[in-house]
DNA sequence: AGGGCTTTGTGAACGCGTGCACATGCGTGG
DNA sequence: CCACGCATGTGCACGCGTTCACAAAGCCCT
């Protein structure tokens, strides 16, 4: 066996399914659900169910044949295996609009984080309250990410100030960034990035509506003859 | 040549990247820029040059040998592939703190969409102004989306109104629907869903931290003896 | 006008992730 | 106490996406 904190990697595309594990066995824990089979989970979350298993065994073999999982158990391995195990405090850069919408989020504090501050270049807005914590100017990102250990760091500013506030970010000692802005940032080699941006999701949406789009009209033009040549339909 | 109508289908992977090479290379006609090389597009874009290229192959052939891509005619083949050449109105559902958010998200219309209408299911918030638009009642939902000839829905609700909100936009015509809330949303096949949640992105960040510091765990613990029998370090 | 330099477009190999199918092993009932 | 049934865990094959490497092709300079 391998020793403990050495464990064996986990691939990329498992670790972003985690989560949304992780949220599925909470409700069905509260729901009172102990036991919960791969079938189960895979109808919860909406894939395939060998896929829940494979992934669920690079935590370990917590399963029981013949039986399922145990809700609470799988609960607290993948928690583990997240490091959930401990609060993550969280600095917001940026306290417009959409920092407050994250500070104040639900699903923030009440999942393993909790906002350690928010920092904003605006001196109008240091001093106010959001979502209970105060702003501090942004000159103080460092004493702040310093003083509550933070590793986590979320960019929630214009895309024009997007990198800036990841350079402070990574210079206050920030090991992971997640970004709102409307602009990608780049950062040096061992920095965790991970980009979130409402255009570039809502142009994927745009893309496959075309792509609808283009099917109907096609369809409403099929019985035109002419176009022949055309060869089956995969 | 296939009809330009039933163009060869773009694999996913490849339409996720195109909004981020469409955004990079805006900045870059902003800047000057006429003429742009794979490469270049590439650094930018933080990813390799032949995956840019065979992205943009997809598209037709743009670029010149020997020379790039003209910057602007790239811009418009991006665009009329991700169907961008119309302004596409989006109806927010949830009118609290990250609808309005969302609502007076800068990267919004300046981006091919517009929000063509916000609801509530509270009462209290009907009629109240929000990035310039007066929040509807949840029950207007269908006629508002009917009106518009809406077909993007934007869930920004609690957690537990999110099905119900999805649900309600499927029912009122919606066939792509981008979803904010903590919580995993199902619709019909022919329903392009995404979803984006702010604690599942935390969590993978969460990892990758707790993996920083085992890996930093275990230098420092290197020097202790008797562990032996360890092999090569791939 | 032609050769060389540069960059595209793409064939082919590789690697990762997915899904099937089944052996393994645990609980249960007779 | 043993046999049966059921869900896990996983070897294997397949397919997609990524990357390399190079031939095709346009431009510039001599």
């Amino acid at each position: 066996m391998t020793s403990r904190s050495g464990r064996r990697r986990i691939p990329e595309a498992t670790v972003e399914r985690l989560p949304v594990y992780l949220r599925l066995l909470d409700e069905q824990f509260d729901a009172g659900v102990t036991r919960i089979s791969s079938e189960e989970i895979a109808e919860l979350a909406a894939v395939n169910a060998a896929k829940v298993r494979k992934d669920l065994s690079y935590l370990g073999s917590y399963g029981t044949r013949g039986v399922g999982y145990e809700v609470e158990f799988l609960l607290y391995q993948i928690k583990r295996e997240l490091g959930l195990m401990q609060e993550w405090p969280v600095v917001i850069v940026g306290a417009g609009n959409l920092g407050q919408a994250l500070a104040g989020y639900g699903g923030f504090m009440q999942r393993g984080f909790l906002v350690g501050g928010i920092v904003d270049v605006d001196s109008e807005k240091v001093g106010t309250d959001v979502g209970g914590v105060t702003v501090s100017h942004v000159d103080e990102l460092a004493g702040l990410v310093a003083a509550n250990d933070i590793s986590i760091g979320v960019v929630a500013t214009p895309g024009s100030a997007a990198q800036a506030a990841a350079d402070a970010l990574v210079a206050a000692g920030v090991s992971s960034i997640l970004n709102f802005a409307p602009h990608g940032i780049t950062a040096p080699h061992g920095i965790t990035v991970r980009e979130v941006d409402l255009s570039v999701e809502l142009q994927i949406l745009s893309y496959h509506e075309q792509r609808r789009a283009n099917a109907r009209r096609a369809a409403t033009l099929r019985a035109v003859p002419g176009a022949g040549r055309g060869g089956q339909v995969s």
